[in-house]
DNA sequence: AGAATAATAGGACAATCATCCAACAAGGTA
DNA sequence: TACCTTGTTGGATGATTGTCCTATTATTCT
């Protein structure tokens, strides 16, 4: 029965649901305050455990953040998915990922890009971890090079990719410690351009 | 006797000194493993005193950052009056700026920006020390838009100052989540080249 | 229905954290 | 010399941290 209900789309057992919402907290709570800034009470609070519960899904705080990375990837990817979907010109994909931006400037320049903050957070004192999350800008440097190929681009697709992905960091950053969602549609627009001129 | 010692050029008392080491040691240990990442005990040891005795000088970890912060921005200032001293062209102060990215890309690559890190890092959960970080970009950002008024753009200096803040910054994290001193040259060579179409 | 497994409840653990204190030594001043 | 400020030593503080038990209850499978 159970099993038949795995099957269905959204048909979590209990456990599923439990374990899925802690992730959920977790992910929120990691880029409002940090992973540093997380304390596992925070956690069991945020997502109304008790404090030996969540350990019969995590072992550890590093293993949520593994499965908060692999949540984002999910995401992220079913993202890129939806964009190549809904457009065919590499171009217009191309403006799909600075949609993305603009369309998520309040939190950005509230918290910061998730991704940039985090790996620049795991990067000071915890390689091992930061490297788990650099998955998550390897996904988008990817998918990224793959349209700059498509647009003619075969030799330097990555070095485009990463432009673009520093770019749109150096953005996130600035509009971040300025609260300026302003300067982030400014700088959008010539990322705008810039894309239009490849 | 100490008060004439005070009006001479490098002679600190024996506190002055000690003071200045303990800021030392926590201006590095904050860029290398994070203010959140550093602990009391760590500040202690790298300047080898005692736990008490570093109390001594600052009531709180707080205390400690502020010192860091404005020792940060003593040492930036000098360094922008020296770019200044060195050259009278505008285009060629800016450059002195890409000069000293790429001249400390090793560092950059392997901590990131110390400034970009430290405001990300005090952005999340910190908003009052963020701002008084903040005063690090405010800094460059001042000097930058001075030098393209120099150039002629009254009227968009301080969004030239801030869009070429935002690439510095977007290339450092960059580089620093891929460990890649390459890419930090490549994105620098674009950002001269953009400096000199101005 | 009964057995096996998953999930919940609640507390305990040692370690580490920033902070603080009080006694002591040193050094310059009167 | 006596005094007072500055600096040193070394430990103690309570709060918070991540981790880890052990019962007990709920769910799932046969």
């Amino acid at each position: 029965m159970a099993r038949q209900q795995k099957t269905m789309a959204a048909a979590l057992s209990k456990g599923e649901q439990t374990r899925a919402g802690i992730v959920d907290c977790a992910k929120r709570l990691f880029y409002e305050h940090g992973y540093d800034g997380t304390s596992f009470t925070d956690i069991v609070e945020a997502s109304g455990l008790y404090r030996g519960n969540i350990y019969h899904y995590f072992k550890t705080k590093d293993d949520i953040l593994q499965a908060v990375i692999d949540r984002h990837l999910a995401e992220f990817s079913g993202l890129l998915d939806q964009w190549a979907q809904q457009h065919k010109e590499p171009k217009a994909r191309l403006l799909a990922f600075l949609n993305m931006i603009t369309g998520r400037k309040l939190e950005l320049v509230q918290y910061g890009c998730p991704i940039g903050s985090l790996n620049t957070e795991l990067g000071k004192d915890r390689r091992d971890l930061q490297e788990a999350a650099r998955a998550l800008f390897d996904l988008f440097r990817d998918w990224l090079a793959a349209r700059f190929v498509e647009l003619g681009h075969q030799d330097d697709a990555e070095s485009l990719a990463l432009h673009l992905l520093g770019r749109a960091q150096g953005i996130a950053v600035i509009a971040h410690v300025y609260h300026d969602a302003k300067l982030l549609k400014r700088e959008t627009a010539q990322l705008q351009a810039w894309i239009e001129a490849q």
